[in-house]
RNA sequence: CGGGGCGUAGCGUAGUGGCUAGCGCGCUUGCUUUGGGAGCAAGAGAUCGUGGGUUCGAGUCCCGCCGCCCCGACCA
């Protein structure tokens, strides 16, 4: 039983000043955790008991799905990560030490390469996959800016499991089975959650999702429909709009627009001057051409040109995830002077393409038969009517738009908006990038040497912690999910009468015996401060004995809902259980 | 790393060059109080982030440094 005359516990009336999302307000209020230094956070008794049943959800789904546990150090030699390069790539987010003789060290952002070595260690033939293997380990990451408590912390608790399988339908079998894992695992914690694809970006791996808990404080933006589809921004697919035939449309004309270097001065302009019949011109009547410098991965650079309706912005992100590993960049002064002819400002189609060496990918939405106003590739000249399909043709499309809110979902389940999320899982098929780069290989049944092919899972542990915090609050504290919650009960004792101290503490102890866990306020402090404190730390079931008591009756609250029933001392011990839904 | 803000008691804060740095919460002691963060009284607790400078006099003005928070960049 916790008491709280005892708890190592002080909760604070104020927020903290240094705390913006409600998660850490919260937490730091509800005297769950405290700062230790940025991004690093000590979890007070209370706190603890919530982190520790977060974290032994998630070993009990792990160890449920087979997975198998191990424990690494978070202090690690330099050598496994230069021979996979992330000794440097990694940069200034590995938090580097050296011993007393000048040898390097880590601490484990990440365990990728432990694991494959363990592994190498051990197995050698095909006939030990596949393997699963986990760790709950704390993590270091000297990240740039932590931020939002323990939302975003530099050391911080995941759960990382690594899948080894032969042949790639091994792999997404261990995938599908983390999968499902996950989905019970999130589920249990309470969480609210969506799975979105998410591209595998520098892991080089194929099919990658997240999991992501919808909140304002989360950092991730996705994008979702109402019909239920949900997608990281980078991997949204535009819906192309139907052909349109190109018989009996207008020949492409060129007239002079003086002064029009944007895309706004160009539509007044041609509706001053050259005014449709049907409806004004908009911006998204203009195909707008970005060029873009690309740097490869060899060192070499090359031009891009991007084609998208003028109403659109390129979104560097989506475009990045599509050039990868190539890193796109704005054209410079500079490049324009080695490419004269493209003339800024009036760029069009007409000089584009791979086979005038400079490739030109348009946005899906310029398809055959779309008409368009575009730059001539002449000062103060634009295009009119320039038809896709029929005066040029583009290299292919590039999804490198931005996404808004309003566009339709790819599957058809309605229009996207953008939303916000905390990635609270992370499930990834890695592939052979890490067994090819420290020689992870087994002897298939013929004999012959296979690279092992690998997938990595990550759970956020201390950070679920948070998000749940960020999911079930209210404006009086924390609504804590049953089995997450540090207690299912808090008794609160009111009044300074010696009997309800009795009986309260009676209550406390067969509550105990029926085996719920139990919080017991028995400090001697006035009721409002208990109330108050009841509903801050957001145990699921309060029960009140107090003033009621003369008449044999205590008060059961739910903390969630805020409905209160009055119950008979007498039957207070199965309406408790009752209400903790035993 | 760029931009902005802020460092005063455990927490939240006031203090625009002048006396002994003020208030609320929390803490200690006593009395009263006990169904929504009680009242009265008496206390403890601060080298005002740090180093230098200006001044008769600096929490307050100037310069350097350190730290923290927010936005952006970054981020399996």
């Amino acid at each position: 039983m916790l008491r709280m005359s005892t708890l190592f516990l002080r909760t604070l009336r104020e927020d903290p000043a240094d705390a913006e999302v409600p998660s850490h307000k919260l937490l730091v209020r509800a005297g769950l955790v405290r700062r230790v230094a940025p991004g690093v956070f000590t979890w007070l008794p209370l706190g603890y008991l919530v982190y520790r049943n977060v974290e032994r959800i998630v070993r009990e789904e792990m160890d449920a799905a087979g997975f198998q546990e191990v424990h690494f150090p978070a202090l690690l030699p330099r050598e496994p990560y230069e021979a996979t390069g992330r000794w440097t790539e990694y940069g200034e987010t590995l938090m580097r030490l050296q011993d007393r003789k000048g040898a390097d060290y880590l601490l484990g952002p990440t365990h990728e390469e432990m694991f494959t070595l363990l592994v190498k260690g051990e197995y050698s033939s095909y006939k030990d996959l596949p393997l699963v293997i986990y760790q709950i380990q704390t993590k270091y990451r000297d990240e740039a800016r932590p931020r939002a408590g323990i939302l975003r912390g530099r050391e911080f608790v995941m759960k990382d499991s690594y899948s080894f399988d032969i042949d790639d339908e091994g792999l997404q079998r261990s995938y599908d089975r983390h999968r499902d894992a996950y989905i019970k695992t999130f589920d249990r914690l309470g969480l609210d959650y969506v799975i979105v694809s998410a591209m595998s970006g520098a892991m080089g791996g194929s099919a990658s999702e997240e999991f992501l808990a919808p909140c304002e404080s989360g950092e991730d933006t996705f994008v979702r429909s109402d019909g239920g589809y949900a997608a990281n921004v980078e991997a949204v697919v535009t819906v192309p709009p139907a052909e349109v035939p190109i018989e009996g449309l207008p020949a492409a004309h060129v007239e002079d627009t003086p002064d029009t270097p944007t895309i706004e001065s160009l539509v007044d302009l041609a509706n001053a001057r050259f005014p449709r019949a049907d409806r004004p011109w908009t911006a998204a009547d203009t195909l707008k051409n970005v060029v873009l410098r690309l740097e490869h991965p060899d060192g070499t650079t090359s031009a891009l040109v991007v084609g998208l309706p003028g109403d659109r912005e390129v979104d560097m992100k989506r475009l990045e995830a599509q050039v990868s590993p190539a890193v796109p960049s704005p054209f410079e002064e500079a490049d324009f002077a080695a490419y004269p002819q493209l003339v800024k400002g009036y760029i069009g189609p007409q000089v584009l393409g791979e086979d005038r060496g400079i490739p030109y990918l348009v946005d899906p939405r310029v398809v055959s038969g779309t008409a368009w106003i575009t730059g001539a590739n002449e000062q103060g000249k634009h295009v009119f009517d320039l038809v896709c399909g029929r005066d040029f043709t583009p290299d292919g499309t590039i999804e490198a738009a931005e996404v808004r809110d309003g566009d339709p979902a790819p599957d058809g389940s309605g229009a996207l908006h953008s939303a916000r999320g905390i990635e609270i899982g992370h499930i990834f098929q890695l592939g052979r990038k890490y067994a090819e780069a420290l020689d992870l290989t087994v002897l298939d049944e013929n004999g012959k040497s296979r690279v092992v092919t690998m997938g990595s899972y990550g759970i956020g542990v201390s950070r679920a912690v948070a998000a749940i915090a960020e999911q079930h609050h209210d404006d009086k504290g924390l609504i804590w999910p049953r089995e997450v919650a540090p207690a299912d009960v808090h008794i609160v004792a009111t009044g300074k009468d010696a009997a309800v101290f009795e009986k309260a503490e009676e209550l406390a102890i067969a509550l105990e015996d029926e085996g719920l866990r139990v919080l017991y306020d028995d400090r001697k402090v006035s009721p409002g401060v208990k109330f108050n404190d009841s509903e801050l730390l957001g145990v699921p079931t309060i029960v009140v004995v107090g003033k009621r008591l003369v008449d044999g009756m205590i008060e059961i609250k739910d903390r969630a809902s805020g409905d209160r029933e009055e119950v008979e001392l007498t039957a207070a011990i199965p309406a408790i259980l009752a209400a903790c839904g035993r």
